[in-house]
DNA sequence: GTGAAAGCGCTAACAG
DNA sequence: CTGTTAGCGCTTTCAC
């Protein structure tokens, strides 16, 4: 239409340069005319490149948490292995060393993307540098590295706490106790474990009145120790800023089932168990399963198919309960 | 590898016939061995015919729930353009003639397939038996046509209405009493409504110690008839088992706020300006933008990648507070 | 029954 | 800067 050959209107649309100001302006104006939209199939049978993409995330052991997203990351790989893309995994044992030594593997490799969970914070904001130096695009998910303007898709640290609080209290009478029961290891010493923290406190401080119920606080620092709860029977409700619910809960059922409500974070199989059993009252999902196929997907339309994609999405903040658990997807 | 030309190989794997079946064998136990899969981009490219969905939905009216579905369809619609996918709109006013009319347009289409609510059961089984006998793949969102082994999305009206019991007891002092808000025209009375129903009735009589709350209805008929909350101020907690309970929330909001808990359906702005008012408590979503957009999305994969898809998808049993609202997807 | 061959629309390498 | 052309893997027509 243009009068001119296949492979100038290719290079306009690709950007590839050397053409004419004139021409490029004589295509483009066709292409918007007449609503020209490139056909999938044709490009991509002709598009033989593959493209790479790194996934680099803790390595799950056992019952581990980390098992969920790269349940995800499977899916997205399956949906995508006819579409060109190939991941290469680089796990690492969950110490700082670990990642560290990763980091370095991961920084030699030939991928075209990354996919990459900022667990180890100082360590994160060094490594991201270098892949920004490589001009990768990088997706994180599960924790938001502060002060990086860089894609993440997961839950509001903060407001997942605050939504605990709701949960923690609703429906209690005034001046219940609440007990915020902070299992750490000092790895959970997380921002995302501090933000949930917060959140929760300030559900509390916002109420209209502030007083209605009273806070208070435990600390496990070791998680084989038996938490007892006698020690706090004058406690209506509790909260587990992280996924360790399920020690609470077994306590709970050890010292005959007290009508205690409590509330905490993931789908473990072992929170799920005390969740039916009804020592769990709430579960907040972090739908990590959706964060790594969400994560891939991220990649795959940056990178492959070139869209602008927004670059942060919270996760919702989903709540589950025994009467919903067994329809929740993935 | 078999020895025999493509078109040979393309006859055994379109079953077209008129083939050896010693060929047949070979080349189907190459296939096998090898993990031959074939180019889905290439094999449309040159299957040339583009693909047509209907999408059979009552028309959104105003600030209406079906609204909601044609948001994730047209989400749908815009990925799958280049894809060879082109969808075709039947709406029809929400009235059994308006849908029986409609449904003979839709007969009478050139389609490959159909999303579809079969909001209307017995007219919804003849049209289905008729889309059957054309042997259109067929998607139902919305409401399940049991007694139909047809592909399904939406949620398990039944359980949705079990978890509104939790909700709306949950934390409540014992001897509290419930009561059912049904604010039901005549096309309420849907399967969906009374699955609701039935679900939160079972979750009291489930409980150990059943006789905890007292469950009490009450039936509003026409729904602009103003509710009159003060007649019930000895009930704890409402549920409503439709979109409406905005109505309500109304009629509490008008009563001076009181104090009551209130259980409903579906994000629809008049309710979601009541959660955030406080309400309204909880609110069940039904994801209604995802359904349109899986619908869409299991048709394409039927049809046109002719993969094999699960047909029955059950939607999450999302559970939404003022907390978390801001933060659901779509 | 079977094989040969012409596209499908696009990409990318190559020759000017 | 521009045009030409050989595929990409599959479908389908036509000739045998």
């Amino acid at each position: 239409m243009a009068g001119v050959s296949t492979g100038t209107v290719d290079r306009i649309i690709h950007s590839r340069g050397q053409v004419s100001q004139e021409n490029i302006d004589k295509v483009n104006a066709i292409i918007k005319s007449s609503g020209y939209k490139k056909n999938i199939f044709a490009s991509n049978l002709a598009f033989k490149k593959k493209f790479k993409f790194g996934v680099f995330i803790p390595k799950a052991s056992g019952l581990d948490y980390w098992e969920m997203p790269i349940k995800g990351i499977h899916k997205a790989e399956t949906e995508l292995l006819n579409y060109g893309v190939q991941l290469v995994y680089f796990y690492y044992p969950f110490t700082l060393e670990g990642f560290q030594k990763a980091a370095q593997t991961v920084l030699d490799a030939d991928i075209d993307g990354l996919l990459f969970a900022p667990i180890f914070f100082e360590s994160s904001k060094l490594f991201l540098t270098n892949c920004q130096q490589k001009g990768w695009p990088v997706i994180m998910i599960d924790s938001q590295l502060e002060g990086f303007n860089q894609a993440y898709i997961g839950q509001n640290a903060f407001q997942s706490g605050f939504l605990a609080g709701k949960l923690a209290s609703i429906g209690l009478a005034p001046s219940s106790k609440i007990m915020i029961v902070k299992i750490a290891r000092d790895i959970d010493s997380t921002s995302t474990f501090q933000q949930r923290t917060r959140g929760f406190y300030d559900y509390f401080s916002q109420l209209k009145n502030a007083n209605q119920f009273e806070l208070i606080e435990t600390i496990i620092r070791d998680e084989d120790n038996a938490f007892n709860i006698s020690e706090f029977s004058d406690v209506s409700s509790l909260f587990v800023p992280n996924s360790r619910a399920y020690l609470v809960a077994e306590a709970i059922q050890k010292s005959g089932n007290l009508p205690i409500r409590l509330v905490g974070f993931d789908l473990l199989p072992q929170n799920l168990a005390y969740l039916k059993s009804g020592n769990i009252d709430f579960l907040i999902n972090q739908k990590p399963e959706e964060q790594g196929y969400q994560g891939i997907q991220y990649l795959y339309k940056t990178v492959v198919l070139k869209e602008s994609v927004t670059s942060l999405q919270f996760m919702p903040l989903d709540i589950i309960v025994s009467e919903n658990c067994a329809f929740t997807q993935f």
